[in-house]
RNA sequence: GCUCGAGUGGUGGAAUUGGUAGACACGUUGGACUUAAAAUCCAAUGGCCAUCGCGGCCGUGCGGGUUCAAGUCCCGCCUCGAGUACCA
């Protein structure tokens, strides 16, 4: 009969399933081990062989960690909300409801087809009500808190009132937007409606008139990390920015915190980089330069910018202002006005993409006014122009030419005076109009400087911010890019928010309201008055009649914070229990992809420390260690038709004809060999199709793209499961190279990993599928070859490095069919060592061993080194007529070997006279290395 | 431009701390078994030279360096990939 995998893994995902094998509660009997991966987004292509990549390498690990006696979670569930479900629903009418269960049925179907180890019974759907309950309880946490900066962590917002009732806003630093101060009298004084438009100014999550990233093409706003190149991520259609009223969700508060909580993580330093990046820390200062006052009649008018190179001062020569600035109007004189105006409509009716493509282009007004350079008095102009963004810093800068080359570019287009201040060390200061460029680099010494004058860069820039500091004019300063997210969707199939509308103003629904459920709607497309698709519902308000919030919330709302529900899916009055995430605490491994960096990744951990503010969780950050597994791109075939002909020529000898080369379907195409039969049946106008072959064989060329359904190289796992079974896909995934590295997927090795399987099988059963075992005792030889691969397949499995540990599995049963071995003692043990990577033979193996409990909870096996060192000499050489060295040898050392070995090391004691001996290393036929130290 | 990562046989890739480079697998070639094919098994397989055999030389993107010893460490380049970008 030979390995029959289809019967085998039937069974045991049926037994797994029958018995609840991998459903767990908590055991304090045991220690936990969380294992998480990144959930999937039901698309309706189903799964293709990039999903299970990851899926795979955490089922090994999950697998590893029962075999050693930990309590694991491993859940797995559904991102249910996204786009396609919606364009489908707008174009056939079929509500996403419907597309999503249908795709999350198929993807389970697939799922459970390789195998995995999830406990399905913790299964959550961010589009689920009782799961979206807690999405929105947690907006509603959000919006009730505000960000005290004295005590660096969320509070409720009824302190701040408390606060502000006693003494105004006098004492309170905040994260938020800078509020005019008021006391406790003007407090009291205020509207209900003037109070709550303060305390927006401080929750966390707020709604306010803000620029955001507007993209007509899908009809609603995106978030930062969604547009990439000024196109959107998802469709790559254009992103204008717009003014618009928009819930966000204050994440600046914690910039900070999530910078240094790199510090304590496991994650790869790429992803930390991207980051760290992302969040853009920069140190600098603030400083006010004030505007000549002729300009704005008499007024006080300060610019406040924001510069990381306050050494730099006495070279700024002018400065530049965002068009959007809010000064602007007020310092333009009459005379530049309307170019200044031109200007501004310009730059406004200019895409975020064009001007993107057009930065190399140098734009910019002059305004007519002039400021003080409050270190040299010197009045120097002030410009507008597009290459300042009203986004960063303050959107004003002083220009220093002479050691910013943007700054450069602009004096030099405008005529603008440069004036050198740096001078790299070494160097005799210079003409800076004889320069190319200007000096950016932070190394050198200051010139034309005032008081910093002779100091290094690094030194005045110190000097500088203490200086303004105690001038009053300005401040040393800390500047992130990161930027507040943008919370609000104009998209049907999304969390509605649980926010209604009462004069204007909004507020929160009860928690006991909760969940707000999506409505149906008749239309899913925007209305006529541009309103989102929820402005179609019937009835969309409150029992009261107070309208409800038509915008949704956007994908990473949900993603957020699934993993705490994980830790207790079915409460049905909190989010989770105080025990259980006591019990699981954080996800010990998560395993994903890096196209997360700036976008769930962040957004989870900044919810996950809101959370934590709050009490709600013990940990402070939700991913202790975070492994991204590589893209697998496709690996497309070709044919080469001959020009203007129905005939098609074997790779190699296409380039004797003028060919076309023709995407071919890689399901009829074996190891580069094409089934000319299929072929000729694919379509048909290849059914009379002729071939020029090399060898009798058709040879198709081949290329590493993306996978995609036009060039027919899409692999999907099932395919591969019917013709070879899930654990041949689960050991030949994990065999294509390392975890973390991006590959191109290429099924020529999987025969390799099939071929082992069979013979595995072949070697302990009969053609009766017998099993051929024995109780003799293992010799010395079979069980060093046990406990090699016992340490090998271990320590492999502890460092990610699944490839290494399949070959290291594999040599150890090559070792054990060569020595005939069909014992007991070390079949057991291998079998175990087996099942994290196939864990469907591994069970079958296990249960004809005569074990009746099944495989998953079996203690691994411990590798011992007594059974690792057979041969040791004890070989004396002596250095310095003293030291002895105990050397280990090789098994298949001859004493050739040996003696040549010992010739060698004499030789070698010459050298080492007068010097201390670490480590010896002998190897075999050539040479003694001796390491001193 | 900046930041990070990677370059090893015909191919995917091993080499955990500097210590026999190319494990393991694919592919290829030859052989066994078979009427034949499939399946299976055995042998060879980095390059060059030598050859009955023993063996020798060169080899981890390029150029230097440190070391008894470098794929691994240091300096300078080249190429590819990823992220990011008038971020002051």
């Amino acid at each position: 009969m030979g390995y029959d995998f289809q019967r085998i893994e039937k069974k045991w995902q049926e037994y797994w399933s029958n018995n609840q094998t991998f459903k767990v509660a908590i055991d304090h009997n045991k220690p936990k081990f969380y294992v998480l991966d990144m959930f999937p987004y039901p698309s309706g292509s189903g799964l293709h062989v990039g999903h299970p990549l990851g899926y795979i390498a955490s089922d090994i690990y999950a697998r590893f960690k029962r075999h050693k006696g930990y309590n694991v979670l491993h859940p797995m569930g559904y991102d249910a909300y996204g786009l396609p479900a919606e364009q489908y629903a707008i174009q056939t009418g079929t509500h996403p409801e419907i597309t999503t269960e249908k795709n999350i049925l198929r993807y389970r179907e697939q799922l459970d087809k390789i195998g995995f180890s999830f406990d399905w019974s913790r299964e959550v759907r961010t589009s689920d009500p009782k799961y979206y309950k807690w999405t929105q309880w947690t907006f509603i946490q959000l919006v009730n808190s505000w960000y005290n900066k004295s005590t660096d962590k969320a509070e409720d917002v009824s302190s701040l009132i408390g606060h502000f009732e006693k003494s105004g806003n006098a004492g309170i630093i905040a994260a938020g937007e800078e509020t005019e101060p008021f006391t406790a009298e003007d407090w009291k004084a205020y509207s209900e409606k003037e109070q709550q438009e303060i305390l927006m100014k401080y929750r966390l999550a707020y709604l306010s008139n803000t620029m955001v990233n507007w993209c007509p093409e899908l009809g609603t706003v995106l978030a930062n990390d969604e547009v990439k190149e000024g196109l959107s991520e998802r469709g790559g259609h254009p992103v204008e920015k717009k003014m618009m009223k928009q819930w966000s969700l204050r994440i600046t508060a914690y910039g900070q915190r999530l910078l240094e909580g790199l510090d304590n993580i496991d994650w790869p330093e790429s992803l930390k980089e991207m980051q760290k990046n992302w969040i853009g820390r920069s140190e600098g200062a603030s400083v006010i330069f004030n505007v000549d006052k002729e300009h704005v009649n008499n007024e006080n008018v300060g610019i406040e910018v924001f510069t990381t190179r306050p050494d730099t001062i006495f070279g700024a020569t002018f400065m530049v202002l965002a068009p959007e600035h809010e000064l602007v109007d007020r310092i333009t004189s009459s005379e530049r006005r309307k170019s200044v105006d031109e200007y501004k409509s310009w730059v406004k009716n200019r895409s975020e993409r064009e001007r993107m493509t057009e930065v190399k282009n140098i734009t910019g007004e002059f305004t007519g006014a002039y400021a003080i350079n409050p270190l040299t008095n010197d009045r120097i102009p002030v410009w507008i122009a597009d290459y300042v963004l009203s986004g960063y810093g303050t959107g004003a800068i002083m220009a220093v030419p002479g050691h910013d080359s943007r700054d450069f570019a602009f004096a030099n287009h405008f005529n603008l005076p440069v004036i050198q201040v740096v001078v790299k060390d070494g160097d005799k200061p210079s003409d800076p109009g004889t320069w190319d460029d200007s000096y950016d680099s932070k190394e050198g010494i200051m010139i034309n400087s005032g008081f910093i004058n002779g100091l290094s860069v690094h030194d005045a820039i110190r000097t500088t911010i203490a200086k303004i500091e105690e001038l009053g004019i300005g401040e040393g300063t800390v500047n992130y890019r990161l930027r507040d997210a943008i919370f609000s969707r104009q998209r049907y199939w999304g969390e509605p928010f649980p926010v209604y509308y009462k004069d204007g103003m909004p507020y929160m629904l009860d928690e006991d309201k909760l969940p707000l459920e999506l409505p149906k709607v008749e239309s899913y497309l925007p209305t006529s008055e541009g309103n989102p698709p929820l402005a179609n519902a019937k009835n969309w308000a409150t029992e009261e009649g107070y309208p409800l919030e038509t915008n949704t919330m956007p994908g990473f709302a949900g993603s957020s914070g699934y993993y705490l529900r994980y830790m207790d899916p079915n409460n049905e009055v909190e989010y989770f229990s105080k025990e259980a995430n006591n019990y699981w605490k954080d996800v010990d491994l998560y395993i994903g992809g890096d196209e997360h960096a700036a976008g769930h990744l962040i957004y989870s951990r900044f919810w996950n420390k809101f959370l934590f503010d709050l009490g709600l969780v013990c940990e402070e950050e939700p991913f202790k260690k975070l492994i991204n597994q590589g893209k697998i791109q496709g690996r497309s075939n070709f044919v080469y038709r001959i020009q203007g002909s129905n005939k098609f020529v074997s790779y190699n000898l296409r380039k004797e004809y003028e060919t076309q080369p023709l995407h071919v379907d890689i399901d009829m195409v074996n190891n580069d060999v094409l089934d000319i039969e299929t072929f000729r049946n694919w379509r048909a106008e290849f059914k009379d199709a002729e071939f020029v072959l090399e060898d009798g064989k058709y040879i198709c060329g081949h290329e590493v793209e993306k996978m995609s359904k036009s060039k027919h190289n899409v692999q999907n796992p099932d395919a591969l499961i019917d013709k070879y079974g899930a654990d041949t896909l689960r050991l030949y995934e994990m065999f294509l190279g390392p975890l973390e590295q991006d590959k191109p997927w290429d099924t020529n090795g999987i025969e390799g990993v099939f071929r082992f399987l069979r013979k595995l099988w072949r070697l302990y059963f009969d053609d009766n599928d017998n099993i051929i075992i024995n109780d003799e005792k293992a010799s010395d030889k079979e069980l060093k070859s046990l406990h090699k691969a016992i340490k090998k397949v271990t320590s492999d499995i502890e460092r990610f490095s699944f490839n290494t540990g399949v070959s290291a599995f594999m040599i150890c049963v090559n070792e054990l069919a060569d020595l005939k071995c069909h014992k007991k003692e070390i079949l057991e043990p291998l079998v175990v060592l087996l099942s994290p990577y196939a864990p469907h033979i591994a069970e079958e193996i296990w249960q004809t061993l005569g074990n009746d409990k099944g495989i998953s909870y079996v203690e691994y096996p411990v590798h011992n080194e007594k059974y690792l060192v057979e041969n040791t000499f004890e070989y004396p050489v002596s250095f310095n007529g003293k030291m002895r060295f105990k050397i280990s040898l090789p098994v298949n050392m001859s004493k050739q070997d040996i003696e040549e070995a010992a010739i060698n090391a004499e030789e070698a004691k010459k050298w080492t006279e007068d010097k201390t001996v670490r480590k010896v290393i002998v190897v075999p036929n050539r040479i003694i290395n001796i390491v001193v130290g």
